[in-house]
RNA sequence: CGGGAUGUAGCUCAGCCUGGUAGAGCACUACGUUCGGGACGUAGGUGUCGCAGGUUCAAAUCCUGUCAUCCCGACCA
């Protein structure tokens, strides 16, 4: 591609509705421009990164015998009215009609249609397991659509459904999506991690989602440092309390502390650290009282965690201000263990504890010096918080750290919730009907190019990995219009190297050197060749990678070779 | 949907408070000089001042409504 043809606007100064990097460089290097809210147009340069990911993501899905068909966006109520969803869906289901008043909706997803497709298809056991995929345009309409292509309406995305007899069937096309999964954000050079997920009401036994790291992602994971662990911050369990705890070496004392409700003025006015300090959490019970969760002064209440235990309301509702005062006689900010009628629930860190501060249960007094088994009874325990940083991996090995993560990709097992309430079924060795389970798989490909750039930049614009860069090499000539040498090696190279396979931009505008390179870094095209009279001369151009800043030369009449072996790693 | 903010040239923004016939920089076009890090000069084009009402001799500016966009919260690839 000449880029003298090509018309890109590249742009100096940053659009001022774009938030996060991978916004604000797409729109700069002139890879998008929106159109309405959360809704894109692709221009050529950034058409070609989502090809690249596409054609990974293809491969992949290929190679692990996954079959593409293609499914209309626009898909009839009927179809949803079957699975439960035209009333479970909401909002976010746009929904229009024809102009015979027919309902339809614009496809969000695809169980209802894949599903369709597979009772017509799919007649006998021997047909399973299959899985089919495609990449397609989805739309959800998103309350609140933001940072671009990120968290668009409308977007492209794979999404594989797979039918299976079994169980153990359908366990095993969910290891080879994971595996293809792995491979695939492996090849486009991304950063990421498998994490566990909830299965959520959609049921089913396992679910991960793949999530890219970077700071401006909106997910909180935690990962450990020791292996390759992770799950959401709200789903990773914390270590039990292993039952030791330090002897009790301080006097039960009631200290008077007017004012001080929260545990930061508390540990301010004693002086002892947050981590000594225990916090009492008045929530509603489910026969109607109200239970205590006692949590370290350090640590935070997990919602998830704490409405499975059995007495508690779920979802989980902190009391209010009277039934806190009616069920310990006092008012949030004294609450302490210490002589509580409901039940107390407390979590392992919290149990750990001796020597500890809490409130005495009477305004402006906290209790010093408490231990449990002494001063109280052997705590009833339970998980009750959010990990954090330097907690020790679930998984035994190494230590937590929490990261932030742009989930790309969801695999999950769905059971039989779609086959069965749409009457999917094939017939068994016996000749009997029989409801297939299902698994579904997608990965966000749009959102996969955001994330590559959120994870690949610097202050100077895109770094593209090579399998997902618009194109792989860049030529790039000095003084184009007036030498007639740059232009007759640079237009061979452009030739030669294209001949060879190699993606390449050849930027033979009549431009300044500045505003050349300047767009260069900017695109991010990961391997540079610089074309001047200099290095005509010397016999040697310019070889520059814009991932190390590295600056090196390359013979100028070797350049294709030297080139596919840099790109051969 | 709740909270906050903004709509003026393709982009970034000034002008609005205090009404008087619309500006800067970047980008774009032509010519000249320049040419290995976003050049300079000369000339040039560019706007229903988001939209609709209202007040006024006069509205980008004041008032009302409306639409759009962005940011913060609950959902998702």
């Amino acid at each position: 591609m000449r880029l003298s043809r090509y018309p890109i606007n590249t742009a100096k100064e940053t659009p001022a509705d774009a938030e996060v990097i991978s916004h604000q460089l797409m729109l700069r290097a002139g890879l998008i421009r929106r159109l309405a809210a959360g809704i894109y147009t692709f221009l050529p340069m950034g058409l070609r990164a989502v090809r690249k990911v596409e054609a990974i993501v293809r491969q992949e899905m290929d190679r692990a015998g996954a079959l593409e068909l293609l499914m209309p966006a626009v898909q009839p109520a009927e179809l949803w009215k079957e699975s439960g969803r035209w009333e479970q869906y909401g909002p976010e289901l746009l929904r229009l009609k024809d102009r015979h008043d027919r309902e339809f909706v614009i496809g969000p997803t695809h169980e209802e249609v894949i599903t369709d497709v597979a009772r017509r298809e799919l007649k006998s056991y021997r047909q399973l397991p299959v899985n089919f995929y495609q990449i397609q345009m989805k739309f959800r309409d998103e309350i609140r659509p933001r940072f671009g292509i990120m968290r668009g309406r409308e977007f492209l995305m794979k999404d594989a459904y797979s039918f299976h007899a079994d169980e153990a069937s359908l366990a095993e096309g969910y290891a080879a999506m994971k595996t293809a999964y792995t491979r695939m954000f492996e090849r486009m050079g991304l950063n990421f991690r498998a994490v566990r997920a909830d299965t959520g009401s959609i049921g089913g036994s396992a679910s991960e989602e793949f999530q890219v790291l970077a700071d401006s992602g909106e997910d909180a994971i935690a990962v450990s440092d020791g292996d390759d662990y992770a799950a959401n911050l709200e789903h990773a369990p914390t270590p039990m309390f292993n039952g030791s705890r330090a002897a009790a070496s301080q006097p039960l004392a009631r200290v008077a502390t007017p004012g001080t409700r929260s545990i930061a003025d508390v540990s301010a006015l004693l002086g002892v650290t947050a981590d000594r300090c225990v916090k009492t959490l008045i929530v509603d019970g489910s026969d109607g009282g109200v239970v205590a969760l006692v949590l370290r002064g350090d640590h935070e209440l997990n919602a998830v965690k704490a409405q499975k235990i059995a007495g508690v309301m779920s979802p989980l509702r902190m009391s209010n201000a009277p039934r806190v005062l009616a069920a310990t006689g006092t008012e949030p900010g004294f609450l302490g263990p210490l002589g509580l009628t409901c039940p107390v629930i407390v979590d392992y860190a919290a149990a750990a504890l001796s020597d500890f501060v809490c409130g005495g249960n009477e305004k402006d007094v906290h209790s010093t010096g408490v231990n449990w088994g002494r001063d109280l009874p052997e705590p009833t325990m339970a998980d009750l918080r959010n990990v954090v940083a330097g907690d020790p991996s679930p998984s035994g090995k190494g230590i937590l750290a929490i990261r932030r993560g742009i989930e790309v990709g969801h695999i999950f097992q769905l059971g039989r919730k779609y086959s069965e309430a749409m009457k999917a079924t094939v017939l068994d060795p016996a000749g009997k009907s029989m409801t297939p389970l299902m698994g579904c798989y997608g990965i966000g490909v749009t959102r996969v190019v955001a994330a590559a750039i959120e994870q690949n930049h610097d202050e100077k614009g895109i770094i593209w990995p090579d399998p997902i860069a618009p194109f792989t090499v860049l030529l790039l000539t000095l003084n184009h219009d007036r030498s007639e040498a740059v232009r007759t090696m640079a237009d061979r190279l452009y030739v030669e190297l294209g001949q060879a396979g190699i993606d390449v931009l050849y930027d033979d505008r009549d431009a300044r050197p500045g505003v050349k390179f300047a767009d260069a870094e900017l695109l991010g095209i990961p391997h540079v060749i610089v074309i001047g009279d200099r290095g005509i001369a010397a016999g040697r151009l310019e070889y520059r990678n814009r991932r190390s800043g590295e600056n090196g030369e390359i013979a100028a009449d070797a350049v294709v070779p030297e080139l596919q072996k840099l790109l051969a790693h």
